[in-house]
DNA sequence: AATCTTAAATTTTGATCAAACCTAAGCGCC
DNA sequence: GGCGCTTAGGTTTGATCAAAATTTAAGATT
């Protein structure tokens, strides 16, 4: 790991921490005082983090923090169901029994580890399950570009808390997906991935008003 | 205009002109000779690449181009048919009549540089007339992302042709798209919107093949 | 002869320094 | 007194150099 991802991830922790507020500006030295580090390793940061989408950049004019607003994850959200609703239905056109079977083992490990309340063990095995799903549809730039939001996600799901119900209802939709997927019904389980994506962006906003950011 | 930006813009024209073949490393030092400058514009706009698509970067171990391939078109082109069936959608909802005549300008000015065989100036305005209905749907940030690959979608455009007819679907889709927001047929103009996109695809994997680029 | 080890060379990454660029405050001029 | 220019401060961008990591190849040992 190098030094310019460590600065990264403690910078999208320190922005999802509400240390800097919305459209702060964020100069090369403060930050690289902050993290005890030259200007090149953040620099790099920040472009990556750009790419994440939690920085805005600007030629000459350096980087602002972009605030994680309800309008953001409600955006995040929505590309994901639409991406995530293609890639169930491609996958439903191509996928056979030994897929299934993986699919299954990485379901079984996420419900494991949810009955022991392992909620980072769980966020893993999460993203194990829809990796499976990606593989399968064989599209991997599109399971690229999907995934560039998953540290973002990751970092969301630890701050914010992932309730009981929430993990149970996770469940309850992997298992429909694996049902229908075996059925091979492309056209139903594109719409229940969508579903699933948009309660997931319902708990992350009840449990982001809960912790009272960005209340409207 | 700053320099990163400059030998980014070159990077990309010469991996689309075909210069490097697919997986090739790239190096600062190789690269930084060819277009005469120090090794940092040139990591930083490896980097911009690397949001674009590109290029893939792993630590450590630099760069490699990403083959312009069937495959990567097809994957970039699936996921912005998902995303702009969302946003018209979206449009569909919010849309009121100054808005529609924003976007009947925006489809003239396309219409007179298509008739003077101004490609350049028609790619402009075609990506005008999608940020119109972008603006409409009123998410900046699906927007943002949607745009991420715009640069490199013209300057495919540019490489590998428009051809006659193609200008000719692009202008009946999108009098049709302005009908069906004007109606307010969000479910219609989506269908349209996708559709619209996979033809887009499909011509430009023809013009490809037709340059002898990926053959099968 | 094949493989593991080791060393050299190449390459990426990080630090420091110089130059170009924006921002803003102070001064003179109308 | 208000407006524009100039200059000074700070910030980003670019260049150069040092250090860490990786890859390559050669040599020794089994």
């Amino acid at each position: 790991m190098t030094r310019s991802d460590t600065i990264r991830d403690r910078i999208r922790a320190d922005i999802l921490a509400g240390e800097w507020q919305l459209g702060l500006r964020l100069t090369l030295g403060a930050l690289s005082e902050r993290y005890q580090s030259s200007h090149m390793p953040v620099r790099e940061a920040l472009r990556e983090l750009h790419g994440e989408g939690l920085v805005v950049l600007e030629p000459n004019a350096g980087a602002r923090v972009r605030g994680v607003t309800v309008g953001f994850i409600e955006a995040l959200f929505e590309m994901r169901a639409a991406m995530e609703a293609l890639t169930a239905r491609r996958a439903a056109e191509r996928i056979g029994p030994d897929h299934l079977a993986e699919l299954q083992t990485a379901q079984d490990r996420l419900e494991t580890h949810a009955a022991r309340g392992e909620i980072d063990l769980v966020i893993e095995a999460n993203r194990g399950f829809h990796a499976v799903i990606q593989g399968v549809a064989n599209n991997p730039y599109a399971a690229e570009l999907a995934n560039q939001h998953s540290p973002l996600l990751g970092a969301l799901w630890m701050r914010f808390g992932y309730s009981g119900d929430r993990l149970e209802g996770v469940i309850s939709d992997h298992r429909q997906i694996i049902q229908l997927l075996g059925e091979r019904d492309g056209q139903s389980v594109a719409q229940v991935a969508a579903a699933h994506v948009a309660k997931a962006k319902a708990a992350l906003l009840r449990a982001m008003r809960r912790h009272g950011v960005d209340a409207p």
